[in-house]
DNA sequence: CCTATTGTTCGAAACGGTTCGATGCTAGCA
DNA sequence: TGCTAGCATCGAACCGTTTCGAACAATAGG
């Protein structure tokens, strides 16, 4: 491959020059400044990445660390997210942490290790000293889905409470008064904000919480299954389930479906968060759904201007969705009122 | 950030005998040995991976090139080969090539630059320069999914001739003598072998093939979506339809659906590759299904054997897949024969 | 005619590692 | 005792950039 030093020679000037006129950067005659292009177009030299970010001290690799990368929601996301930093010449470097705050926090290492310009997480550690980590990176950082309380960090977050308490709300107003909720792993911001917004809006309806009708799903397809053949084998089985996201929501539509339950005339199911094809699953699941595009747009674009700041202090913004609610067919009254 | 340099303060010794003692590569008295450890973990020290890699000159990057990041089937095969990359100290970056040449190429150009380890490529670029372009890269590469002619390079496909083959053969014995196929991209290899093992099935089965019931869908949803409504408003329609991938059997079911159609009743539906949340769908459609996981596992290991040969020429490997057949419910004699 | 100013260009020092040839030291052997 | 091996360590070059202060020529001002 080419280096600056191959143009120089052909140019016949020094690579201090070159370096200049490529980069725009500091004065060169005109005609230093053809002779140097023309010479970088006949050896078809491109800088090496890897030297220019060692000297800078930054590479512009983006690192994105989620819960979950198979996760179809995070998919779409990732594709947006991908097309817009490529378009700022960044590229994207994926990780995925288990949900598991050793994992990501090992991850986030290595990225920092490797110098990338940005960083985007979706947070799952939550103790302390996680958090004081966190705050101790120097690398520009988003937090995607999650908010951790006493970080100062840009966020991009649903209006969780709301979210639930919409469902909540649109499933009590069809006679539901037994409803169970799947809900994340606790512990986890936004598991637990969803929790609140599912027990206050009970409780706002002057409705008694059964606890343990709200079991603990860890946003996983295979546990969520789980929980739902206990509760729908039940005698007082609950009459409506809402799930606190998609993957939850099928895995809990599967056991009733496999416990051979009809959706929506046995049992309602609700959820957060969009299902992937959502519109040919039967029945269609009624639902709050978030903007993926506007989460990648509003992302990238708080990770940009951190960039772009080049670490200078900024006030941390926090972007708040507004959730939709999507009316489905998995909602009918109770059948045992 | 602690350099080596202060290793070799702290440990009174000079920057080699570090990077020798740390590394493991030449001979190290063993005081010597530990004083480095020691020095090392007393500042904190991990190498900067920017400058190894400049010296070296190559990283431990892993570029991974596909036609759409945000098809599912592809999100799973990501989290495996993250996985298992990450546990031998890669990184993976992943971007969406669009399913368009230029963009493939612009992106295999930005990752040699970056000077990654190694690139896993669902090739969508099919002419002579690009295979070209393809050969002339130094890098070790493995190609998923499609085969270029006149590419010597490693491959993980599925036997794809086969995989139409056996859903042809499978809806043929259901009575069904209107069959559509909704193809892949024309000129894309995978789309071209399921094409040809859905002619030659008919063929064998003494079956006309009627051309303008194959149409090209895109390997897209909504242009799957569209062909579709068209396939099943036409006076002749087609009484069963056999998709070339997942993300078209499911716009094809929601046509279906929108169009008042029962599904297998009045139409038979068959796909190859799996379906995401496939058993929560109604109907259960058929397929032939390929192990994401093996196919995860061999890409990583190729590419691992070739970083590992150090560029020194290997024969290309060529792995086979041998698809599946997962009966559903998406298939009925045709309702009028 | 000399100096100050401006506009270009250059040399050299980083950035933080790896690697190879040279060097110093000790031990073994004649 | 002298010579050679062999082991451990070191110095320096190098990977390919950026950047900064210095040098230089030409022009303007006094």
């Amino acid at each position: 491959m080419a280096t600056i030093r191959d143009v120089a020679r052909l140019a016949g000037v020094s690579i201090s020059t070159v370096s200049l006129a490529l980069n725009g950067t500091g004065p060169v005659s005109a005609d230093t400044q053809k002779k140097v292009w023309d010479a970088a177009n006949a050896v078809g030299y491109s800088p090496n990445p890897l030297a220019q970010s060692l000297k800078i001290g930054r590479t512009r690799l983006i690192g994105m660390v989620v819960g979950d990368i198979s996760n179809p929601f995070f998919g779409r996301m990732l594709k947006a997210v991908e097309r817009a930093m490529l378009e700022h010449g960044h590229l994207l470097v994926v990780s995925d942490s288990g949900v598991d705050p050793e994992r990501e926090r090992a991850i986030l290492e290595t990225l920092v290790a490797q110098r990338v310009a940005g960083i985007i997480l979706t947070p799952v550690g939550t103790s302390k000293e996680h958090i004081e980590f966190l705050q101790s990176l120097e690398t520009p950082m988003v937090l995607v889905d999650h908010k951790l309380e006493g970080l100062e960090a840009d966020t991009i977050t649903s209006d969780n409470v709301l979210a639930s308490a919409m469902l909540t709300e649109h499933v009590i107003r069809f006679g539901h008064r037994r409803i169970a909720h799947i809900a994340g792993n606790a512990g986890l911001w936004t598991a637990e904000r969803r929790k609140d917004g599912f027990r206050s809006t009970m409780a706002a309806a002057g409705l008694d919480v059964d606890e343990s009708l709200i079991v603990d799903g860890d946003f996983d397809g295979e546990r969520a299954y789980a929980e739902t053949m206990r509760l729908l084998t039940r005698a007082d089985r609950p009459t409506a389930i809402i799930a606190a996201n998609n993957v939850m929501a099928l895995g809990a539509l599967q056991a009733m479906i496999d416990l051979g339950f009809r959706c929506p005339e046995d049992v309602s199911l609700l959820t957060v968060d969009d299902v992937p094809w959502g519109n040919v699953i039967q029945p269609r699941i009624t639902m709050v759904a978030q903007d993926v595009d506007e989460i990648a747009r509003v992302t990238s674009d708080f990770l940009l201007d951190r960039i772009r700041a080049g670490g200078a202090p900024m006030p941390a913004r926090n972007h708040v969705l507004i959730p939709r609610l999507v009316i489905g067919q998995s909602c009918a009254p109770p059948s045992v009122p």
